[in-house]
RNA sequence: GCCCCCAUCGUCUAGAGGCCCAGGACACCGGCCUUUCACGCCGGCGACACGGGUUCGAAUCCCGUUGGGGGUACCA
């Protein structure tokens, strides 16, 4: 028996380690499929208790950005997709920015084209689609692999030329299968890939060949992506054969493509897409929980009859074989569902904190906030956790209680269907609530005046009592309850809408 | 053209041969509760794309058709 050599420090994780990766390429906003893809790489890793490694694909120096990177940075944050290695926070394989392992591509290149599994390439588009033709073939059949087995003199004539090659895998002549976690066994047929380039010609690599490079030295084991490259799946496994033979690769890892988002109609939802930018959802107040569990739900479900869930409960059950294939579409009124159960699931003082940055945006509360706002805010949070979907409703529904009095605007809808004698209603109300001691201006000693005196005294029905109080005190015509509000605003500010109502009325009647 | 993926209520899905004349959620429609609106509760509407097999038995397995989608780049 021989003593095995000294394993690497970065190969001291358990060999049956589960490592996912999730690897954008920095180009517009945050998408949301592509944020689901990251949730899904996140929940199995954490499922499995494996590790969530964070690389960013920045290859394109055309279309990446550095904005484009800190968008990313935020989403995963606000979703609480938290990363073990990558950007930011490091680990043993970095850099994990693309751009910075140019040195790491070279030296993997290098012993790919001394093993002779790339080779140079100098056809251009026009010739290979002129050869086609010439032998009668379809045009559109992708490359030939004329250049495969090119002599030295023919290469240093087309150098001659003027022409600089690219560099093409040669990819191997039979079928390829493989077992994908969400679709089952895929096999592609012999000869339906063609050889394909894997370094530019200004020497720069492309994307087909440095994703499976990385993998394999950030040692993945399980791709779980989009179904959109599904089909440059074959391209991967031939090229992560030909690494496992020049030594850079262990194994192939186990992919699994994950179903489409769609938007609405059966398009694939597009960046342009409002319903695609993550940010948006934010901006009209889905918050995380929320978004998460939406988010979770393409594609993937919690159980046969439960569709509401924790990051807790997902990271328990979710299995990336459990991924339904099918396409998903977005759907808004179901998302936003989702989001108004786990606004109610919030702690009331959780839910206050978190509106204030929208009653901020709604013009309700400025940049700054006293103290006594902020209690306003959280003693009002129980009267409107169950009237809300979106934090964003949160300035419709609550301004009402931190305009003056002499500010307030009560809708045109507000002043419809009052009943006969609003003015006489808003009279009692103004005496009966006049009588009501400061110290005891709570919402029952309120309803039980007004009750008594209105409804069982004058007999007028509960809808057109309370009708008019709820328009002077509000402006309008649905609100808040109607005694916790007045609870809130205090005996004189209610006072102060009620006459002001009633002298409005009085006027026009 | 060639290659690949997909196919259950309007939408997301449960369903891995009998438990399914198909369950849940959202939406929609009724009702209850009720100071408005919500919440909550109760009920209703509503689907296995089609055609062949296999099997005692198929939403579930196989084949085909049709319909969607993707790839076929010196993008990712």
């Amino acid at each position: 028996m021989t003593i095995a050599p000294a394993t690497p420090a970065a190969s001291t994780a358990p060999a049956d380690e589960v490592r996912v990766r999730f690897c954008p390429s920095p180009t517009g906003t945050p998408h949301v499929g592509m944020v689901r893809t990251a949730l899904f790489n996140w929940a199995h890793a954490r499922h499995h208790g494996g590790r969530l490694i964070f690389r960013i694909e920045d290859t394109d120096a055309a279309r990446d950005s550095e904005e484009s990177y800190h968008q990313l940075l935020e989403a995963m944050r606000w979703l609480g997709i938290d990363w073990d290695e990558g950007v930011e926070v490091g680990g043993p394989d970095g850099p994990y920015r693309q751009s910075q392992r140019g040195e790491i591509y070279q030296d993997v290149i290098e012993k790919l084209r001394a093993s002779g599994h790339i080779y140079e390439s100098f056809s251009t588009a026009e010739e290979i689609v002129q050869r086609h033709e010439a032998a009668g073939r379809d045009p559109q059949l992708g490359y030939d692999g004329y250049d495969r087995d090119l002599t030295d003199e023919q290469k240093a004539a087309f150098r001659a030329e003027g022409r600089e090659p690219t560099w093409r895998m040669r990819m191997p002549e039979e079928d390829l299968t493989f077992t994908d976690l969400v679709r089952g066994e895929i096999t592609f047929k012999a000869g339906s890939t063609p050889d394909f380039v894997v370094v530019r010609a200004n020497g720069k690599p492309l994307y087909t060949l440095v994703n499976p490079i990385d993998d394999a030295l950030m040692r993945i084991t399980h791709v779980l992506r989009g179904e959109d490259i599904l089909s440059s799946t074959p391209r991967q496994i031939a090229l992560y054969r030909a690494l496992i033979e020049v030594g850079v690769a262990e194994r192939v890892p186990e992919f699994g493509h994950l179903p489409y988002v769609m938007g609405e109609g059966s398009k694939k939802l597009s960046k342009r897409d409002p319903q695609a930018d993550l940010f948006l959802y934010r901006e009209q107040g889905f918050i995380p929980e929320g978004m998460v569990n939406y988010l979770a739900l393409l594609g993937w479900g919690f159980s046969a009859d439960e569709d509401i869930f924790s990051r807790a409960q997902l990271i328990e059950r979710f299995d990336a074989s459990d991924v339904n294939p099918n396409p998903a579409r977005v759907d808004l009124k179901k998302a936003t569902a989702i989001n108004a159960d786990h606004i109610r699931r919030l702690p009331e003082a959780e839910l206050a904190e978190r509106l204030l940055p929208y009653l901020q945006s709604g013009g309700v509360l400025g940049e700054e906030i006293t103290e006594e706002q902020r209690a306003l805010v959280a003693a009002a949070t129980p009267l409107v956790q169950t009237r809300m979907n979106l934090l964003g409703e949160a300035p419709d529904l609550m301004g009402f209680l931190f305009v003056a009095d002499e500010d307030l605007v009560v809708q045109d809808d507000a002043l419809k269907k009052l009943g006969d004698d609003p003015v006489a209603v808003l009279d009692r109300a103004i005496t009966e609530i006049g009588a009501v001691p400061e110290a005891a201006f709570a919402a029952p000693a309120l309803e039980e005046a007004l009750r008594a005196a209105i409804i069982e005294e004058m007999g007028i029905k509960p809808r057109l009592a309370f009708g008019p109080l709820r328009s002077a005190i509000s402006g309008r015509r649905i609100s808040p309850p109607l005694f916790e509000s007045m609870e809130l605003l205090g005996k004189a500010s209610s006072l102060t809408r009620l006459r002001s109502l009633r002298d409005r009325l009085a006027v026009q009647g």
